[in-house]
DNA sequence: CGCCTATTTGAAAACCGTCAAAGTATGTGG
DNA sequence: CCACATACTTTGACGGTTTTCAAATAGGCG
């Protein structure tokens, strides 16, 4: 691929958008290709920081297995998002593996590489500090809804968390919601046989359709009133 | 207080360390201090965004409330350490709320003050990138505990991550225990009472003396191997 | 068709929350 | 200095949610 095609890519990125073509060829000069099958891992927990992520094309999911061996979803990642950046900055092994969930191809973008393009580029160290914050915010509500909510009212915000960001259509199994839940494949089918009795959703194999937004939201707020 | 005595404690903080004795006056003259009592609330969940925080002495504890009333303790800060600050950057409400757990001497910046101060000064923006980073490791950390791991686990996650931050003895009663580790008073009392049993912790009123790190950690690693 | 993966269902057990009651430190005011 | 209020700690019993284990069914692809 072009270092100009690149510079597209990077370019409909978030963290990019403000930089000028010089800066978007400066930058899209830094970054390497790579071509990932599904399933396969791009990088692993605990390797060393060497390289900062954008994906290109696909889908890409962050993971982290717990010591029971269960493996616990982060967040998953499409195209114009960068993942690996709090190890980049912090220069600590990654503290989560991720792995393509489609064909992909990544921008990899050598460490020292950026972190030397960022200390002269402060807008872009602002979007940064925008999209970090924005994770972290994620990051708090979910820890409070895995402290204090039932597994039903998980799985209704996760749901919902996903058709904001990718329409009323969700293309996962069971098995990857009840790993975004912090919950067993079991109960996930469970929970989600019951939404679906009540016909909030749809199911399918490896396929939810929301079909009540509204309902799905009054369940996610709290338990059912009496 | 005075702007010098103000430019002291900000340069005590990991974020601002970096900044010359001009660039601290500058940042000092926009910071009011404020004090507040213990258990008297900073900043409300919701409110608007209007000032970033750094705590000058005394002990802050960021909190949310959960749908049945539950409150979950997202993370204490001490002398130095910032906080509202993700919804400064983001210009969306503060996602939790800040109370004083002991009396307190708080600086307040202004939103729009202190995010112009912030693009011109890129070193204090990688400083920031550096802190939200690791916040957003230990976010993502602490849910992969909520989701695979039981309660003594976490329980014994967050003893050792108090003891890294504050020493070995830690001022905690076991319902902010609780309240951090995502349980009820009454289970945090009974895992306690079991570590203390087993020698690996000492409890008293209001206080928790690790005495046995080692196993501790061993502990909180997995569940004792058969 | 046959294989692999995803989904489904059932029953038993574990973990933890809830409710209730009582005991114990700490500080306050008389 | 004592009585009292308050907050923290402790204990027990019970029940509900969720996990675990096991087995069966069904969809999709070569």
């Amino acid at each position: 691929m072009s270092p100009a095609k690149n510079a597209e890519i990077l370019k409909k990125s978030l963290i990019f958008s403000s930089l000028n073509e010089d800066e978007l060829s400066a930058l899209a000069g830094l970054a390497a290709e790579r071509s990932f099958q599904p399933d396969e891992f791009i990088l692993w927990e605990g390797d060393e920081p060497d390289y900062f992520y954008v994906v290109a094309e696909g889908q890409v999911k962050v993971v982290k297995n717990s010591s029971t061996g269960r493996e616990f979803i982060i967040a998953f990642f499409g195209p114009g998002e960068m993942f690996g950046e709090v190890a980049v900055f912090e220069g600590k092994p990654y503290p989560a593996s991720a792995q393509a969930t489609s064909a992909c191809r990544i921008l990899a973008i050598k460490r020292q590489s950026f972190l030397d393009f960022l200390a002269t580029r402060p807008q872009v160290a602002l979007r940064i500090i925008n999209i970090l914050g924005g994770r972290l915010r994620d990051a708090q509500g979910r820890l409070k809804d895995f402290a204090g909510e039932r597994v039903e009212q998980r799985l209704a915000r996760i749901l919902l968390m996903l058709a904001s960001r990718m329409g009323t259509t969700l293309r996962f199994t069971r098995q990857e919601l009840a790993d975004m839940a912090g919950t067993t494949t079991e109960t996930a089918i469970r929970v989600t046989g019951g939404l679906s009795e009540r016909g909030i959703i749809i199911t399918s194999r490896g396929q939810i359709i929301i079909a009540d937004e509204a309902k799905l939201k009054a369940l996610a707020e709290g338990p059912p009133e009496i």
